[in-house]
DNA sequence: AATGCAGATGCGAATAGTTCGCATCTGCAT
DNA sequence: ATGCAGATGCGAACTATTCGCATCTGCATT
């Protein structure tokens, strides 16, 4: 399976570094997105030999070949990345402990197509986030 | 008109200073959301007394106080700010010149029901964005 | 298997947006 | 008109991200 990720990259002209190739990894047994910092973290744990500015660079390689998405997320003012899924996620995300959790599908296909003819637009993509208090936060806020 | 943000100003409890009396009406007239640097270049063009910093410290005060809304967009990494409406906005965004158009009505409203009943989540908001490319931008895509 | 080199990495410094510290100023209650 | 809590101006600090440059490495070629 190490050979199947060295493939993915060799097949977009991408040269299958140690860096890359863990990150690829790292990146496709992730639930939820993680920020620049988060998987420099995770990869610094196991391997010494990361870098931060590397990091940063393969992101943003793994981001120009579609291999994974950059988005932000409403809790903070960081960069969020993903691997690229067949179908598209949203997450719901909880404004007191910043859970977050994917939804299971995508309620808008059919508006974007009524904003389509409206405006002319050729749609593209869509960015949809719910934000509320998750049933443990609840709890907390009850109680102080 | 002036004395009404006045009084709007002080049943929050916020002293009615000349920067946020002209920076309260500032973002009452903008049709789409604006960045703090927006707001400072067009508030000094105007007045001379400006200062970014009193602009971030003003935004900050009107977003906790419910005055006006903070959110990103997805064209950039900057904050946006608009004034608070009775209804919500979304925007459409084009990808290639980052206009930015305010959609009329929101469709997620139910979704949000569906969310809540499945997670257990207290539902506060939400975020939409929708990606495209404007008419004109398409145009350009063509001919070159 | 050894070699060469384009491209990747590591490291520190730079950048952009935003926030903070502190001295000065100002709205507004008295 | 006066005093003071709180607001502003200014520059410095901070955080996430990007860049410059010297060194290293994957991999095509021999």
């Amino acid at each position: 399976m190490n050979s199947d990720i060295k493939e993915i990259l060799k097949s977009k002209g991408i040269k299958a570094t140690r860096q890359r190739i863990y990150l690829y990894e790292l990146l496709k047994k992730q639930e939820k997105p993680l920020t620049a910092e988060d998987i420099y973290l995770l990869a610094k744990k196991e391997i010494d030999y990361f870098n931060l500015s590397t990091v940063y660079r393969v992101l943003d390689i793994f981001v120009k070949n579609n291999l994974i998405i950059k988005s932000k997320l409403d809790i903070d003012e960081k960069f969020y990345f993903e691997i690229t899924r067949d179908k598209h996620r949203h997450y719901l995300l909880c404004i007191s402990c910043n859970q977050i959790i994917p939804l299971s599908d995508c309620p808008i296909e059919k508006y974007e197509e009524q904003i389509a003819r409206e405006t002319g637009y050729s749609i593209v993509d869509h960015n949809l986030e719910i934000k509320g208090i998750c049933p443990n936060c609840q709890k907390g806020y009850q109680t102080h």
